[in-house]
RNA sequence: GGGGGAAUUCCCGAGCGGCCAAAGGGGGCAGACUGUAAAUCUGUUGUCACCGACUUCGGUGGUUCGAAUCCACCUUCCCCCA
């Protein structure tokens, strides 16, 4: 089976320019190709994901991927998908982005000896001048075509700000330059790309009379349409100290029965047959498939023994399979009156509720457990010794936290 | 530059002088049912010293016994014309 054949056969094939030039390029790793990513956050998020293994797998094949940030464009901001103007972002918060998000790249990509190139569009966006661009550039571009581009359609009728209509272009002159400096011949990205992607091979066509290329994946919505990686719209980062492991482990443990298959298929590395056996999975089985995906997502972002332990504690508290590390909050004497905490104080502590109400109404919900005795009085208090060995506190049954005293 | 409209609790969106911590929906949380799923039903969803008190309705002042609701100014956003 061929790489390209793979990636149909996994659904991360969404549009393309030329089908067979593309798949000639990538098939025999003869590909210099990338993918760009804004640094919009400090770290990048579960959506992030797609994009990230996309590019790994080309690698594999023998494939050049160049990872761009976008530390240029993010000045602008990328306006697809969005209804209104993003927040402007200043330069040190973009550049400290930009750091962060480098590292984590390097869990997927190989950069060691060439074999993978990361660039900074800052590096030749910023030091562009105004007049010279629009009369070098600008000329290639039709802003009745634009106009007609998805994308900007939409925020035709929300308004569109004159610094965001320019991000095609400048994320086209991206393309042209990566063209032109490392013979990056293909771009691709989520489907949402799609129309900033040919503004490149537009450009690079007219500039150059060259051909280049755009090959774009679907995005991940789950069966409602929403984009998955968020929850309660936080996203879900890749960062542990924004989303832990056990965090980012039960977010793919509990997505929805119609979506695992699709997310096994699409994410993790695990080879095809293996994943067509899970087809035919229903019912309770699915559920061994929800815990693939989760054990092999989070052994990728964050290593085996992450996933191992995120995998354990999960069992643990859910099934019963050996107790593990649990989360584990202590208190200190500030935190005992006369030699008791409340049970409010307890939950508050243990960032289990988010205010004292809160507490309340969990506790007053049935929602509240202390080692597995489920806790009805809002007065309940706990002295230092029950506390000493630690007391796993659960609220609702997701989350839970061991409380000693110190 | 000229004219018109809008800003409400996580989101959408009612409210237009007291009965408003503020309808309704979405989302969230919890309970029941389950498979850590979905669907469904129920409760809940500002804070605290919680049968009561306190702080909220873009900002600042004002009118009033009393304002999210009226007035002034400011800020931001949208629409129409140029």
């Amino acid at each position: 089976m061929t790489l390209y054949e793979e990636l149909v056969a996994r659904g991360l094939v969404a549009q393309f320019t030329d089908e067979e030039k593309i798949k000639d390029l990538i098939n025999n790793g003869k590909a210099v190709f990338y993918i760009g990513f804004d640094p919009t956050a400090d770290s990048l998020t579960a959506g992030h994901f797609m994009a990230l293994t996309f590019m790994k797998r080309l690698q594999a094949a023998g494939n050049t991927p160049i990872a761009l940030i976008g530390g240029g464009t993010a000045m602008i901001g990328d306006p697809s998908g969005r209804t209104n103007m993003r927040r402007m972002m200043t330069k040190e918060t973009i550049e400290c982005n930009c750091e962060s998000i480098k590292k984590q790249m390097a869990r997927f990509i190989d950069f060691t000896d060439n074999r993978a190139l990361l660039v900074n569009n800052a590096d030749w966006l910023l030091g562009l001048n105004y007049v010279d661009f629009i009369r070098d550039v600008g000329t290639h571009f039709s802003v009745n075509r634009m106009l007609a581009a998805e994308c900007y359609r939409q925020r035709l009728e929300k308004g569109l700000s004159f610094l965001e209509f320019n991000y095609m272009i400048m994320q086209s002159y991206d393309f042209y330059s990566l063209y032109k400096k490392y013979g990056c011949t293909l771009q691709c990205g989520g489907d949402d790309q799609w129309s900033n992607i040919l503004g490149g091979t537009e450009l690079i066509r007219r500039k150059l009379g060259r051909d280049a290329h755009a090959l774009t994946f679907p995005l991940l919505l789950d069966s409602k349409g929403v984009k998955m990686g968020k929850t309660a719209g936080n996203a879900v980062w890749l960062d542990p100290d924004k989303t832990s492991p056990y965090d980012f482990y039960q977010y793919w443990r509990n997505v929805d029965d119609a979506d695992v298959l699709r997310c096994i298929r699409r994410l993790t590395f695990l080879p095809l047959e293996q994943i067509d056996e899970m087809d035919d999975w229903e019912g309770a089985r699915l559920n061994e498939a929800k815990e693939i995906l989760a054990y092999e997502l989070t052994a990728l972002v964050h290593g085996e023994d992450e996933a191992k332990k995120a995998q354990d504690a999960a069992r643990a508290l859910f099934g019963s399979g050996p107790e593990s590390e649990i989360p584990t909050v202590t208190l200190g004497a500030d935190d005992f009156k006369d030699g008791v905490v409340d049970i409010l104080t307890i939950l508050t502590r243990a960032e289990l509720v988010s205010s004292r109400s809160e507490a309340r109404r969990a506790v007053e919900q049935g929602g509240v457990s202390a080692d597995g005795e489920r806790v009805t009085d809002i007065r309940a208090t706990f002295t230092k010794s029950e506390l000493a060995d630690g007391i796993i506190f659960r609220r609702g049954k997701k989350s839970y936290r061991k409380v000693v005293a110190e």
